[in-house]
DNA sequence: TTGAAAGCGCTAACAG
DNA sequence: CTGTTAGCGCTTTCAA
C-alpha cells in the first residue's frame, strides 16, 4: 500500500466508485437517502484509496472549524490544567478539538489569539484571563462567541462560570478566626484579577465583622502565582515586628510557598502560624503539613464553561446566564 | 461603527476600493508590484470596512494552516507544561499557533488528534507520547511531518530531542551510592515509556557496576505519575522486611509522593531514607526537605522540538537528526 | 502595475 | 435515491 503523495480528494473517490461527489459527501457525512449498495461501494473506494476528508475545505463551506479556543494565563499552573481537562472532555464529547493558548495574562497576546476567532479558525473561545483584559473583548461579545471562566465581570454581557470568591474568602478567614486567630495576614495576587479583588474584599469584611484589627502590613501583593512568590511574600510578612499568626493565601501555590517560608523561619505550622490556601490542587494534600484550603470544583468549572460555549454556539440568540458553583472548606493540618 | 453581522470578504474590500480582488490579496500579503497609491486606497478600505482575512479560505488555497499540534500524555503534569511553554515560544516567533492536545497516552486519542494532520488542519506535530504508541505513527512518518520530544525511538526515522535517560539514571544512583547507600529502591513508571525502561536499565547497571545487591522487591512500578502513585509505591516498598535506605524515583512528582510517605511512616529524610527525583520541576525546591533531582532542560527540550519541526516543514527532504540534551544532578536536602 | 479567471475540496440546493 | 451545479473566500497564473 504505497502512501500516495497526492492526497486523494472526494472527486477521486467519486470517480473510483462510479458515483457523484455529492453521493460521496452524503456517505461521508452519514446522511441518509443513500442505498446501502451505493454506500458500500463508496466506502470500499474510500478505503481502497485511503481517502481522508480535507476538513479545511469542508470548514470553508460550512464556515465552522470545530475548534474551540481556550485562553489561560498560565498553562503551567496546576489549577488551570485541571480546568482545561474539564473543558477538553466535554469538547471532545461534542466533536470539537480544543486549542489551548497560554496568554501570560498579556492583553496583546490574548488579542492575537482572539484573532483566530475573528478569522474563522476557531468557532468559539473560553477565556480565563483577568477580567481587566476581558474588557477589551467585551465590545465584540455580541458578535463573537466566547464565554468567561473563573474570571468574569457580571457587568459585561458574556456567559460565565465561577465561584463566589467573596464568600469563599470570608469562609477561609472565618475558619481561621474560629481556630482562635486574631492576627490574620493575606497573601493576595495580581489585582488585575477580579478574583483577587473579591477575595480581598471577603477577607476585609470578615475581619471587620469579627471586630478584628486590620493592618495594611499584613497584606502582601504578589505578581505571579508561583511558589517562590508565595515564599517571599510570607517571609516579608513575618519579618514585621508584630507578625500575623495565620495566613490566608489566595492560591494553593502561594500557600505552599508560605509553608516553605515557615520552614526556613523555623516556625511550626499550625502551632505558631496557621496557613490556608485556595483551590485544592492535587499537591495540596501532599505538602507538609497537608494544606487546608478552599476547594473549587475545577473539573466542573471547565466542563460548565465548555457547555455554556456549546450552548451559545448552538443558538447565538439564546441569552445564556452566568453560573456560580459551590466551593467548600477542606481542613487538613496546616490550620 | 456598527459591527457587521456579515463578515466582509476580500471582494467587498475590492469593490469598496475600486480595485480587483487580486490587488487586495497582494496588499494583504505584502507582495510588491502594487503602486503606493493603490496600496493606500486598499488599506483605507480595509480599515473602513473592518476587514479581516478568512484564514480558512486562505489555508484551503495554500494548503497550510499555520497550526502546530502538540500531543502530550498529561497537560496537568508540570514537567510537560514547561516543555509546552518552550514549544509555544518558538512557534509563536515563527508565526505558528500551537494546539495542545491531551492524549492521556491513549493510542486511540492520539490517532484521533493525528487526524488533524492527515486532514490538513495542522501543518505539523510534536509528540510526547510513549514510544510504544509512537510506533503506530511511524509508517506515516515519511509523509506526515512530525517530531518526537522526550520520548523517542532512535530506530524509527523521526527527528527527536531528549536526554540520555540511561546515563542520567546512572548518575542518580551513583550519587546515592557515593552518599553511602547500598540498599537502593526504584520507583519507576509505566513501562510503555522508553524513558522508564532506559532509566531502569541505568539503575540496574549502576547497581551492578558497584557490586550492589539487586532486589526485585525494591522496584515498584506505577501507572500514573501523580503524587499519590508515588506515595503508595513508597509505602509498599518500605513495608518490606529489609527496606531500602534510599529511593530513586523516575519523576519528581513520584518522589514528592515518596516524601509524603516517609512523613507518614515517621522516617526522617535523608537520615533514615534518602530520596532523589527526576526532572527538576518548580516545586522540587519547595518540598520538605527540598528534593534532590536530575534536572532536564525542559524549556530547551520544547524549543528544540519546535525548531526541528519547523526545519522539517521548511524542507521536507532534509534529513534532520535526533539531538540529545544535557542533564545534571541537583543536590538539595533529600539525599 | 493591475485585472480576469481558474481553481483549492467540499457542501447544499435543486433537478431528475 | 442520485447527479449537476453553484459557490465558500482566497491565491495565483496569465494577459492586458
Amino acid at each position: 500500500m504505497p502512501s500516495k503523495n497526492t492526497p486523494v480528494s472526494i472527486a477521486a473517490v467519486a470517480m473510483h466508485a462510479g458515483v457523484s461527489v455529492a453521493t460521496v459527501s452524503r456517505v461521508m457525512n452519514g446522511l441518509d437517502g443513500v442505498r446501502p449498495v451505493t454506500r458500500d461501494k463508496v466506502l470500499a473506494s474510500v478505503t481502497a484509496l485511503g481517502y481522508r476528508m480535507n476538513h479545511l475545505a469542508r470548514n470553508l463551506r460550512t464556515a465552522a472549524s470545530r475548534l474551540l479556543l481556550t485562553m489561560v494565563p498560565d498553562v503551567g499552573n496546576p489549577f488551570y490544567s485541571e480546568i482545561v481537562r474539564g473543558i477538553d472532555s466535554v469538547a471532545r464529547e461534542h466533536g470539537y478539538f480544543v486549542m489551548l493558548c497560554d496568554t501570560g495574562a498579556d492583553e496583546g497576546r490574548e488579542s492575537a489569539y482572539f484573532d483566530l476567532l475573528r478569522t474563522h479558525r476557531a468557532d468559539g473561545a473560553i477565556c480565563l484571563d483577568p477580567d481587566t483584559v476581558q474588557h477589551a473583548l467585551a465590545n465584540e461579545s455580541n458578535v463573537l462567541p466566547w464565554v468567561a471562566c473563573c474570571e468574569f465581570d457580571p457587568a459585561i454581557a458574556v456567559p460565565y462560570v465561577g465561584v463566589d470568591n467573596y464568600r469563599a474568602a470570608g469562609d477561609a478567614v472565618r475558619h481561621l478566626i474560629e481556630r482562635g486567630h486574631t492576627r490574620i495576614g493575606l497573601i493576595n495576587s495580581d489585582q488585575r484579577y477580579r478574583y483577587a479583588r473579591e477575595r480581598q474584599r471577603g477577607y476585609l469584611d470578615a475581619m471587620r465583622a469579627a471586630g478584628l484589627p486590620i493592618h495594611p502590613e499584613w497584606r502582601q501583593l504578589v505578581e505571579s502565582l508561583d511558589y517562590d512568590a508565595g515564599k517571599h511574600a510570607a517571609l516579608q510578612m513575618m519579618a514585621q515586628p508584630e507578625a500575623p499568626s495565620a495566613i490566608f493565601a489566595v492560591s494553593d501555590t502561594l500557600a505552599i510557598g508560605a509553608l516553605s517560608a515557615m520552614r526556613q523561619l523555623n516556625k511550626r505550622v499550625p502551632e505558631e502560624v496557621a496557613v490556608i490556601g485556595f483551590d485544592d490542587i492535587a499537591i495540596a494534600a501532599q505538602t507538609w503539613p497537608p494544606l487546608s484550603t478552599i476547594a473549587q470544583p475545577m473539573r466542573l468549572l471547565g466542563e460548565t464553561a465548555a457547555k455554556l460555549l456549546l450552548l451559545r454556539l448552538a443558538d447565538p440568540e439564546a441569552k445564556v446566564q452566568g453560573v456560580l458553583l459551590d466551593h467548600h472548606l477542606i481542613q487538613r493540618e496546616s490550620s
